[in-house]
DNA sequence: ATAATATATGAGCAAATGATCATATGTTAA
DNA sequence: TTAACATATGATCATTTGCTCATATATTAT
C-alpha cells in the first residue's frame, strides 16, 4: 500500500506527493459541482448573451428573444435553466415577465472572465 | 419599421431601445462564442477539477487519472480538449507528459469564481 | 530489435443538451 | 365570459458530450 486513499492507477510515474496535495488543495466535490454547474451556465453562447444582457437591465422574454435571435420559446428555456440556478428572477408587470440578475456576482464573474480574455487577444 | 434591425418578434410588449442598448453592450459575435467556449471548458466537474489541481503544480496523465478518479483515457480525452483550447499545455519528460495550465487568466478567473461563490454559501 | 511503459486517438454508445412544435397557464381588455 | 397577449411547459428529435474499449504512437530499458 502506497497510500490510504483509493488505487486506481498503477502507472509507476506516479507521484503520490502531487496526487495528495492536489486533494488538499482540491473543491469538496459538492462544491466542485456547484462551480461547474455555474460555468456550463454560462458556456452556453445564447445563455452568455441573455446573462450579458440581464447584467445592463431587465428585459423581458420578448426582448430577450428578440435580442439574442431564437425564438421566444428557446428563451423561456433556457431562462428556466438561469432561475434554477438562481442565477435570474423575475418580476412581475402585468402578463409581462421582466428578469434581472439575482446578484451581481456572476456579473463581475462575466466581466472578469471578460476583461482577462481581453488581455490575450 | 420600427427599427433597422432584424425583425423576428410580433410581442407589443417589446422594448426596441433595451434590445437595442442590449446590442450596444453585447460581446461580438466571435468573442460571445470564445468566452462561451471557455466558460463551457470549466463547466464539467472532471475538467474543472484538472484545471483546479493544475493551478497547484504540473501533474502527469497518470497523477490526474488517480486524482480525478476516472480512466487515464478519459483524462487525455478531457487534455486533448483543454489543450485545444490552449488552455494547458505539457511538457516532456522521457515518456511522461507533465501538464501545466498556459498562463494564470484561467487560475485567476477559477479563484475569483470560487471566492465569489464562497460568499454566498 | 523487442518489450514494457506512458500517453494519444478513433470508434462506438448511452446520456445530456438545445431547439422546435404544440399546448397549457396566467393576465388583461372588451 | 371570451378573446388576445405573454410566457411556461411537455414531448420530440437531432446534435453534442463524455466515457470505454481497442489500438496506435512515442520513449526507454533490455
Amino acid at each position: 500500500m502506497v497510500s490510504g486513499q483509493s488505487e486506481q492507477c498503477d502507472c509507476r510515474c506516479i507521484h503520490q506527493e502531487r496526487v495528495e496535495a492536489a486533494r488538499e488543495h482540491a473543491l469538496p466535490t459538492r462544491e466542485n459541482e456547484q462551480l461547474a454547474t455555474l460555468f456550463k451556465a454560462m458556456g452556453d453562447p445564447n445563455r452568455l448573451r441573455i446573462l450579458w444582457a440581464l447584467d445592463c437591465e431587465e428585459m423581458c422574454v420578448c426582448d430577450l428573444a428578440q435580442f439574442v435571435g431564437v425564438s421566444e420559446s428557446a428563451v423561456s428555456h433556457q431562462l428556466r435553466q438561469l432561475r434554477q440556478l438562481q442565477l435570474v428572477a423575475n418580476r412581475r408587470a402585468g402578463p409581462v415577465l421582466y428578469y434581472h440578475l439575482v446578484d451581481k456576482q456572476i456579473s463581475t464573474l462575466i466581466r472578469l472572465a471578460f476583461d482577462h480574455y481581453r488581455q490575450e487577444i
